[in-house]
DNA sequence: GAAGTTTATAGAACGTGTTCTACTTCTATC
DNA sequence: GATAGAAGTAGAACACGTTCTATAAACTTC
């Protein structure tokens, strides 16, 4: 009777790896899907769990025993799509003399690529920025994955710590200025400016 | 019959002092206290609209005519209590031999402030980042009274366009780093770690 | 393939932010 | 001090995130 199989625990996102059957991956799949065009069409607030749940065909206990909460939800999609971004990155190589041209290259690139679906940004860097202590772990996620992004732009060498530092820095001043921008208190061109200037301080 | 005197916006929030009479200067005060105190016990989740009304002996509807949603409560709180900090600063100076030794006092002694009273900063900085484009005004509000306790910590003159900036870019990493902690991603010790690498990077 | 367990479904129900309505109380102006 | 308009009050109403209930379908295991 005492129960050794590991189980999903009801309070963590359901991560693809662990999700058995083909269906549930399916399943998955649909969700984070509906989730990221309710967001690029509306942002934030048009991410209703009842909206995801139709569009995902899928009822709305379902989607609740997926992702515990919206945040969850909509971290994890902020994940998934800087995942993607990482990979085309990765296809190529990234051009410059030194670590500043290439951070700031790296930067420039997925920045713009975020701003060419303001909602989605807005959407995913809101839930991302609202998280609470219960999101703690998809949002470590998220920040490593914005770490690495930076210092593999810095060197092809394992980072030192000193690198990932300066690289939590630039994550942090960025997310902060996409926020700006989301909420139209920086134009496009002061963000740029600004990033320009923080990884200037930083790396030059 | 054509309105000539200024009337405040119903979208904006009624700030201290454009409210005519005393009475409406009282409510508005009490209406503050009343969040800051059911933040302090309990953060983001306490502070409940219905009960900040009853607290500040307010009608739920008068509640909104002074802030036009919670995320504005929070914020003009949150500006309250920096300005409040500030002023403490003032009345001291800040020691230390140059930028880097005076940024980093202030920045010590303002965050451990913070840190003594994590519920009302979960609340405020959560409030703070969660802000949509119709709190811009508070939000830039607390943003130029962040800037402008750095700045002043770096030096006694009117600051340079570059000292704005890495005024900014140390906010901004402030408040990542306070989010971080809130939620409860770094310790005390990561924080003030990692703000010490960062205005050392910036400053040193 | 039957029994038991887990997972999914439909939909009601609940909590809290926000809005709306009907009424009362202030305040300014004549 | 009568009156018009603004501001405040009490409380219903609504929206959406979240939880709960009852039932059905999909799986394991024998």
């Amino acid at each position: 009777m005492t129960a050794s199989k590991p189980r999903a625990d009801a309070l963590n996102v359901l991560s693809g790896e662990e999700l058995s059957s083909a269906a549930q991956r399916e399943r998955r799949k649909r969700i984070v899907d509906a989730t990221i065009a309710l967001a690029s069409k509306g942002g934030f607030d048009a991410v209703q769990m009842r909206a995801v749940a139709e569009r995902a065909d899928v009822a709305l206990g379902t989607l609740y025993r997926y992702f515990p909460s919206k945040v969850h939800l909509l971290v994890s999609s902020l994940a998934v799509e800087l995942e993607r971004a990482q990979e085309k990155m990765d296809r190529g190589s990234i051009p410059g003399e030194n670590a500043y041209e290439r951070v700031l290259f790296v930067l420039g690139r997925i920045t713009r690529g975020l701003q060419r679906n303001p909602h989605l940004t807005e959407a995913m860097t809101r839930a991302f920025t609202f998280a609470d202590a219960s999101a703690g772990t998809e949002v470590d996620n998220v920040a490593h994955l914005m770490e690495r992004m930076f210092t593999r732009a810095m060197s092809d060498e394992e980072p030192t710590d000193e690198q990932k530092a300066i690289a939590r820095v630039i994550g942090d001043v960025w997310l902060a200025n996409l926020v700006a921008w989301v909420t139209r208190r920086a134009t496009a061109t002061d963000v740029a400016t600004r990033l320009e200037l923080t990884v200037r301080l930083l790396l030059a």
